[in-house]
DNA sequence: CTACTATTCTACTAAATTTATAGACTTTGT
DNA sequence: ACAAAGTCTATAAATTTAGTAGAATAGTAG
């Protein structure tokens, strides 16, 4: 599942992506409009732009921005600054790989086999699909 | 992620399933052989055997065994038993469905949309694949 | 250079969930 | 009756998630 966090930065970029390139937003605006915690939204943004998603401005005239065309920011990246790595268990992570420590042998586990392919499932749809193709519901037909 | 409870829960089934129709198991054999905390793992074998993945019995000469055979558990049954529904947002789930507070309106949700695909994606390989599948690598060709 | 506005940063706190343990109880086989 | 094994209830510990507070910093306009 999904956290708040993950959901609360999703709704915030869409928010961003629909206003994009017409000036930053406030995060009270944001806040107010999608029902989300301000100070717990403050946090969410921050890392977004940490990770290059979102801009920001301080002072008068501030606030946030996609920092790219919404055409270019894929969900995966996402739901991977927020909630960490796509991959059901961490041994089949593409982006944040670590050895299960109950694993005895990796190359025979049964588990990991099958979550590798639950792992690629997901990240080929979350991986192709942009902030502005959920926009319009076009998904790329590979992922489908 | 999968959580730890689910994990165990998986691994118990493999090793039952590797010594199915050979008598029942010993929680703490098994406990001592995944490397399983004893009485954590009673917990997991005890809603495994509530939703009737297995089976058990009291006294001298009990244990644990599989209810059916490997080729009869789908592991999305394991995964949904141990931690709950398999969609990465509850509006999505088709075995467990709740409506999102946060969401205005769910129709026009983009969340929603892109997750459903995840969510089909994932219930696709975890549904289709059988603890016999996983354990001889066989995937079903309409999963991959 | 001052006042004002808005983000940034650090440090918490609270709540929820997950993981794990303890111990009494029940069932079964001999 | 006794020992072996799962069952049940309760709770504790650890971790993660969610949320809050307030001072620090940066930018803008005057």
């Amino acid at each position: 599942m999904l956290s708040h966090k993950a959901k609360y930065g999703l709704k915030a970029v869409f928010y961003l992506a629909k206003r994009y390139e017409k000036g930053p937003v406030l995060i009270s605006d944001l806040a107010q409009a999608e029902y989300i915690p301000k100070k717990f939204l403050e946090h969410i943004l921050l890392e977004l732009k940490k990770h290059g998603i979102l801009y920001s401005r301080m002072g008068k005239g501030g606030g946030y921005a996609l920092s790219k065309s919404p055409d270019k920011i894929f969900l995966g990246q996402i739901i991977r600054t927020l909630d960490g790595p796509l991959a059901p268990v961490p041994c089949v992570s593409k982006t944040a790989y670590v050895r299960c420590i109950e694993c005895k042998d990796e190359r025979t586990c049964e588990i990991r086999k099958v979550m590798k392919h639950v792992r690629d499932a997901s990240a080929k749809i979350l991986d192709t699909t942009t902030v502005a193709d959920a926009m319009h519901s076009k998904m790329k037909l590979s992922s489908l």
